[in-house]
DNA sequence: TATAAACGTTTAAACTATTAAACATTTAAA
DNA sequence: TTTAAATGTTTAATAGTTTAAACGTTTATA
């Protein structure tokens, strides 16, 4: 495989961590469904505490998954599939480039 | 996104949660670089326990990442990225399809 | 058939991740 | 300038993952 497509595999750990939980993948379900939510409208489609949704937010946000504006008081959370999927797709073109 | 979107998604968790895990990339890296390898063989180049190996190399089966021949006594394991491949390319895909 | 070699599996301990409660911060409105 | 609303952060408990030791299984060989 060599150094090269290692590094790529190694630097998508945090997005495979970010994406392998379902309570993270059901945030993103809904904001497939809704466009943009805040954290009390997530909250209360989930059957998870404020906090935990918070959290899971920082993380999809973190991994770029996520974007999101604040107005006053308010966090509007929305999706921003393109990098992730960016990132697979320089994954698999070296893989694919280098490991056959 | 849809249900079937998120499908492809939740079908993608054991895959980037056997992929989530810098030990068992070091295990991919190694079989890259050798094209076949027994159990002790991989444990002698890296610093886990056999069983360790052993361990991951079942969640790499499980994935599809690996493929495993027994010759006698000793398994002798290589890479079978195909599947894995194909299954983000699916999710690529899907969601490129259905979510912009 | 007895013995050794190459593995896998089970189990208990250490480590890590997830969760919710309590607290802190920021912004808007009275 | 208080007060309330929306959200993030810290922390402690819980749940899940990873590891190595001990044990079991299978296959080859003496």
């Amino acid at each position: 495989m060599g150094e090269q497509a290692l590094e790529k595999l190694r630097a998508c750990i945090p997005l495979f961590q970010a994406l392998s939980d379902t309570c993270r993948q059901d945030i993103i379900l809904l904001l497939t469904k809704n466009d943009t939510l805040t954290v009390n409208e997530i909250t209360s489609e989930l059957t998870l505490s404020r906090p935990a949704v918070s959290h899971h937010l920082k993380i999809l946000r973190e991994q770029g998954i996520l974007k999101m504006e604040q107005q006053g008081t308010q966090r509007y959370y929305s999706l921003a599939f393109e990098n992730a999927i960016d990132q697979l797709k320089q994954l698999i073109i070296t893989v694919e480039d280098r490991c056959y």
